[in-house]
DNA sequence: TTAATTTGTTAAATAATACTTGACAGGGCA
DNA sequence: TGCCCTGTCAAGTATTATTTAACAAATTAA
């Protein structure tokens, strides 16, 4: 996993620390630290969450996970891909282009009057970010309801059980994106 | 490292697979694959990312990393946390209460009229998307300019070098969200 | 200039632990 | 009953994570 090393090796140079400063911190000798960074050893599990804390960043990160580049970057208004109807009434949008090595997935959400979805069960692990653009929403987290308006945001843990509904009298849109990925 | 374990086994069970197969598929043993789910042994980074890769998951995930419980998850109209201006006539507003558990970072982005952010030096890791709610946008990729107007969205590397203006002759609003967070 | 620190890197030794083997009890099913 | 499969444990082995110590090159101080 020589790739761990190199952006160990980037970010610490990025905040000014030295190889002997940063192990000290860590707890481990610098001799080791150099051989991390050079992808001459292998940190185990807990140092390396240990790095990844003092450098305030994430394990994931570290080891490159999300590291895609994007061809086309962007999705223009009309060339959303529709996804199926999830359920009666509620539209989902892809606002990316496929991509196995993305970390978020960014959907548009269009519920029509009434609509709402069942509690779903979680699959894995995540979280979720919704705002609302336009109409009312309630989200409810474990069975506990939230009246978003326009502007108005949430996030959460995908693992608790949440459901949407359209409260208004018109279609309600929102910006929905999820983590990790699904679609 | 015992948080490792039990997300490995809830996967595991999901998927139907047993202690077994899984581990036959890894290439490890069947023993051993326990152990790590009790939490009584803890495996190399290689052999997490295996299983990670098994579960189709991420190694952050397995790890928990991002798993926070939010108190409040809502941000109103009104009480978005204001960040100070990063550039001449951009402002930022937070989306999301702050919580060092959390894997993305949602912000509302307005540039005045003229506004333009200087080329971001990547800081670290991470991707990012920005959805354009009203006015046009103009971000640059590698130098390469894109033209967003109100519904269209981009989704980019951070690594790569880039840069927003603000085209249109009112100002822009944009969502725009980060990861892994930085505020 | 010269000496004294501090930088990152390597080789070899050791301490730790990742991983295996083999055996066990319990459950499901013929 | 018997057979096969499940997950778990103890003890051993093999691997490797980590340290110690020494080094050259670069910096800083005098």
């Amino acid at each position: 996993m020589k790739f761990v090393g190199v952006n160990i090796k980037r970010l610490r140079e990025e905040q000014g620390l030295t190889l002997r400063s940063l192990a000290k911190k860590l707890g481990v000798s610098a001799s080791f630290l150099s051989q991390v960074e050079g992808g001459k050893a292998s940190p185990s599990l807990v140092t390396l969450k240990a790095i990844a804390d003092s450098l305030a960043t994430t394990v994931g990160s570290l080891i490159g996970e999300g590291q895609a580049v994007q061809k086309d970057p962007v999705v223009r208004t009309g060339d959303r891909k529709y996804m199926q109807e999830m359920e009666k009434g509620i539209q989902l949008y892809l606002l990316t282009s496929r991509d196995p090595n993305k970390q978020m997935e960014p959907l548009l959400f269009k519920l029509k009057k009434g609509a709402s979805s069942g509690p779903r069960s979680y699959k894995h692990f995540g979280q979720e970010f919704v705002l609302v653009l336009s109409g009312a929403l309630e989200v409810k987290l474990n069975d506990i309801p939230y009246v978003l308006k326009k502007g108005d945001s949430i996030y959460f843990n995908s693992s608790v059980p949440h459901s949407f509904r359209n409260l208004g009298t018109k279609e309600a849109e929102a910006v929905w994106v999820v983590t990790p990925p699904t679609f």
